[in-house]
DNA sequence: GTCTATATGTCGATAGAC
DNA sequence: GTCTATCGACATATAGAC
């Protein structure tokens, strides 16, 4: 497997993957609008002109990014589902929890996710938007075999998790916050600091 | 009480609200970065310049605009506070869920919102977003009363309907969407579509 | 596969009149 | 309190060379 050590000339199916990971974390960061095709072919380290002429349009590389930022939801709770199962704690709605505040430690991947849930009113994102919160509510119920009120119920909390990291509560938050924090998260809330680091510990701060 | 007909000199203060109004709804569909000044200006009914004028900058103005939106959702739930309270059905969490939805019947505010907890990372409104989600989740722990653990399911299912609303789910939606729709409101869903209108009524489309 | 140069359009903000 | 005119700064997309 022979990658280059610097850019040069690579695979067109390499870039596209490196410009993809770049425009999530940027358009995650400042939505469709607030981010320049020039910022992202930055972050991929290539020139501007390249990334609109690999995607088509800045448009096209948006959705392709809110689809992958789909797809990386998907992935991780069908990793859940065919791992070895049964751990002795291990009911399934904690362990597909779990494997979502891991995924969601990558906050490029989280924000992509809410910037396309706000989405849904523009006429070509809406529909990708709409289907993609679909399709993972269909695998809840179907592959993993939920209840609907359970899917439902893990999907609330999964949008209150959103809501409080894209916030970036965990990374400043005063005694309030740390209280709901703790009460959002429950055992949870370890795996979310563990992210922020020491500094934030328990020290006051407005 | 003299209100001009059609625009004209008026009160700044009421141009102030006007120029709100108008920034809710157009930096809720397309966010601040993809909003213009003109866009906000022409739904006021007023110059470009002068809403730059009005409020210093583009920035300032979105600020206001998602702290007129956090102010929209504490007094709907003081609304309920503060009202003659214990009909027969009446609990307390149900009557403040049932005024949430009634206030997002404004898509404007609720997507503004979103919007706000959304620019979490950003530095000016970051810090503006957090305050004033610790706020109602104070407000509903300490004036409301609620139990720390209540406070966060209501908050976690609230997030779900905004997402669910701002995916604009209730206006299209297939036969997996309904059933997802109806199980997360539940009674409420009637509220919800009373809104959308007939017409999405119950005839198949992908 | 990747770059430089650039055409073309747009936006926020300022100046200044009424 | 409100407008018109306009400057200066970008940003997307295209053309075309290497």
């Amino acid at each position: 497997m022979v990658v280059e050590s610097l850019s040069g000339r690579i695979p067109a199916e390499q870039r596209r993957e490196q410009i993809l990971d770049a425009a999530i974390e940027q358009f995650g960061l400042s939505g469709y609008a607030g981010t320049t095709t020039d910022q992202v072919a930055r972050a991929a380290g290539i020139s501007q002109p390249y990334v609109v002429r690999m995607f088509g349009s800045k448009e096209r590389l948006y959705v392709a990014a809110v689809e992958r930022a789909r797809d990386a939801v998907l992935d991780a709770f069908r990793a859940v589902l065919a791992a070895p199962a049964a751990e002795p704690d291990g009911h399934l709605m904690a362990r597909l929890g779990a494997a979502y505040i891991d995924l969601v430690q990558d906050r490029g991947i989280l924000r992509m996710l809410m910037q396309g849930f706000l989405g849904g009113a523009d006429p070509v994102v809406g529909p990708v938007a709409r289907a993609g919160f679909l399709e993972i509510y269909r695998m809840l119920r179907d592959e993993a075999g939920l209840a609907a009120a359970d899917a439902v119920d893990f999907l609330a909390h999964g949008m209150l998790y959103n809501t409080l990291l894209t916030l970036a509560l965990p990374e400043a938050a005063d005694d309030t916050g740390r209280e709901l924090l703790e009460c959002a998260f429950g055992a949870k809330l370890d795996l979310v600091l563990r992210a922020v680091g020491p500094g934030s510990g328990s020290s006051g701060r407005a």
